[in-house]
DNA sequence: TTGTTATTGCAACATTGTTGCATTTTATTT
DNA sequence: AAATAAAATGCAACAATGTTGCAATAACAA
């Protein structure tokens, strides 16, 4: 396997992410780093964070993408089968790492990952 | 209610993605209409089409979004709630109508819309 | 400290989706 | 059948998002 190297990029967009409550999108990032790099180190950083299963992917049902840390439950290799909730009025995505979905697909599919995300209306928005 | 009106462009891209076995995206239509009509007015009869209920979004693992028939089974309003595959090798997106997940939110949680997507190897592919 | 190579920055490009506006087309009304 | 209102289209221009090649830089093992 490919060596992987710690730089500061790497560690601060890990850090803005695991200190983040909610997804963020690319864009987000770019803004929290304050051009602490580039917009193409960002991508090619978070494609390797995910990579290295330190952070999964969320993919909205408007088509946006955006990035949450794994919370390592499990123990050598967590599975990413859980809900994200993605709120219509604040636009922010979060992982609902207890609820986990149930479904039977018929067997001759060979399931590799899971994507499941509701969307609605979130608590703090309901209120 | 806004009216809508029946146009070619409409007719053809409906046909297009009712015959299709999986789930297309705005490219290939295109590709398919060989145009027919502008790239513009793709992106606009397929709103209308998801806004009319005819047609549902299918956003992808990786980001991208892809356009499927509805079957009505149900009477009135059909839900979305089912399980789309999408195939890692073939790269194709097929409705499982049958498969419907369950799941419990905490109930603070409004859910107005589910998307639900599993990616792996699809049947065609594994043999 | 040195050498290897992973990582970055920059520039250029590709893809996907959106908006405004003048023109055309649909379908209803006269 | 002609007139009409507004839905739909085409075009151009733009915005957002993601990708690639390559030279320069930085991480880290020896």
């Amino acid at each position: 396997m490919k060596q992987t190297r710690n730089t500061t990029a790497k560690t601060e967009i890990l850090k803005l992410i695991s200190q983040s409550t909610v997804a963020l999108s690319h864009s987000e990032i770019q803004n929290n780093l304050d051009g602490l790099c580039d917009r193409v180190t960002i991508y090619r950083v978070l494609d390797r964070l995910v990579e290295e299963d330190l952070v999964h992917k969320v993919v909205n049902i408007d088509g946006g993408v955006k990035y949450a840390s794994c919370n390592h439950k499990e123990a050598v290799h967590h599975s990413h089968n859980h809900i994200h909730f993605s709120c219509e009025e604040c636009h922010t995505v979060t992982c609902l790492e207890d609820v986990k979905p149930s479904f039977e697909l018929p067997k001759r599919y060979q399931v590799k990952e899971v994507n499941f995300t509701v969307s609605g209306i979130c608590p703090e928005c309901s209120s």
